[in-house]
DNA sequence: TCAAAAGTGTTGATCGTACACCCATGA
DNA sequence: TCATGGGTGTACGATCAACACTTTTGA
């Protein structure tokens, strides 16, 4: 225990995004290119300091989403990773970041000329197996993302997060095939998810021009909990060896 | 964004513990009552500041767990829950907090004449809908751990971490049923777990002296993801209103 | 009328649940 | 030999994966 004289110490605090969306049917991260030291010139998460002590975590969060990617954070979906706090994650000191996941619609790419200009949507794919580098531990944040979005549209409504207000069901599964990097069939997929009670809520009017017969639009219904939920089918599991 | 001269604000780092265990095939949490302002005679969660600007913030986890309750960090589940970092969560001022989740096998009550003497295991039922008040936002706290262990058990092997190291199925029932509130069949508890590959391996010696037929003993195997998962019912759904 | 995409029916295997029943031990 | 908890068999309904098939549109 301490004695009366000690102050607790005071660490600075960063907020970092991992902010995944759909482009052609696959998954992407934004990711901006670092213009200065440390890792200037690396990839990067999208992020920085807090901008007062009186800042809300979570509010900063949503502030850099608009300087840093130009988001509106009402219109996505943004949850609390975790706090990442090992010495020497940050070479510059003690720095302990909270990173968040975003999930938005497809969207365009980052425009040109707004504090967003260094920022680019790169797959998920280029990173999955260590074969490019992220600066500072932001491989590792990636990976948490990635892992709770994996498991997040499992049991809960997050998959539509990925898709315009209203979408139709193909629409719905290629997030599912996208994100979990497998391919469903689409007649099993369309009545399972419309089998979950209040999940999806139709939606009448505007459908839209497609190539084949159109498809009925739908919106996300009240119910955030999938039940039962949509299970991902096993990778190629080697234990067979019970008996 | 900030000019040069703009220097980035700091804040006070503090962990809190989550730490669960069954007693008497109840679920219990370890509180303190805090003996200094503020909140001071309420109830909290163990946790305090870290001790110096290069500690790790797993570390003091691991400290506090072993001041506070007497607990040794490398027998038990310890996982983080998140960041809490809303202003004015602690009259003191800025201070961030990240909480941890831990899950320890039945233990004795903290010894007194130590730095656990003011700690207690206390009932979980007796927070549940808001009865009892706990200091801070540790309630908040305490909600999201319970709910992330509840989650847990079912996909994960983190039912075991309430049992010693050997345990028998009935006793991993009673862990399930603690913490879900829930009274699942003997019969089908036990070889649904059974059914799960590499979940449980048998430990052949020293059975236990039980009233009737001795159990078999189990511990932990390798896996730690449960396919299939191990399904709570579901709480009394009262949406069976579609056609 | 053809291609393409949406949506439906059906079937056999698997899984979950309920519950009857048998087994091994201490008292 | 009885009470007690451990463990097995089985049957029925629900769910799931696979895939043939019909529907609705644009071109």
């Amino acid at each position: 225990m301490q004695n009366e004289t000690w102050q607790p110490p005071s660490v600075l605090l960063t907020v970092d995004l991992v902010i995944l969306t759909l482009r052609s049917s696959a998954l992407h991260v934004l990711l901006i290119e670092r213009g200065i030291d440390p890792y200037k010139g690396e990839l990067a998460l999208p992020g920085g300091f807090i901008a007062d002590a009186g800042e809300d975590v979570f509010d900063a969060a949503c502030r850099e989403l608009r300087e840093e990617a130009n988001l509106d954070a009402t219109e996505l979906h943004l949850e609390q990773l975790g706090a990442y706090g090992t010495p020497g994650r940050d070479p510059r000191g003690r720095i302990v970041s909270v990173a968040y996941l975003a999930i938005a619609p497809g969207l365009p790419e980052p425009e040109a000329g707004t504090d967003a200009s260094a920022a680019s949507w790169l797959p998920v794919e280029e990173f999955s197996q260590g074969r490019r580098q992220l600066a500072f531990d932001h491989r590792q944040i990636l990976d948490d993302g990635l892992e709770r979005a994996r498991s997040k549209i499992e049991h809960t409504s997050l998959a539509a997060a990925f898709c315009d207000e209203s979408f139709t069901i193909a629409e719905l599964q290629r997030v599912y095939e996208a994100v979990w990097g497998f391919e469903l069939d689409p007649r099993n997929f369309y009545r399972k998810v419309q089998a979950v009670p209040n999940f999806l809520a139709p939606v009448v009017p505007d459908r839209r021009i497609t190539k084949g017969r159109p498809a009925r639009l739908f919106r996300t219904g009240p119910q955030q909990i999938l039940r039962p939920p949509m299970m991902r089918p096993l990778p190629p599991t080697q234990s067979e060896d019970e008996e």
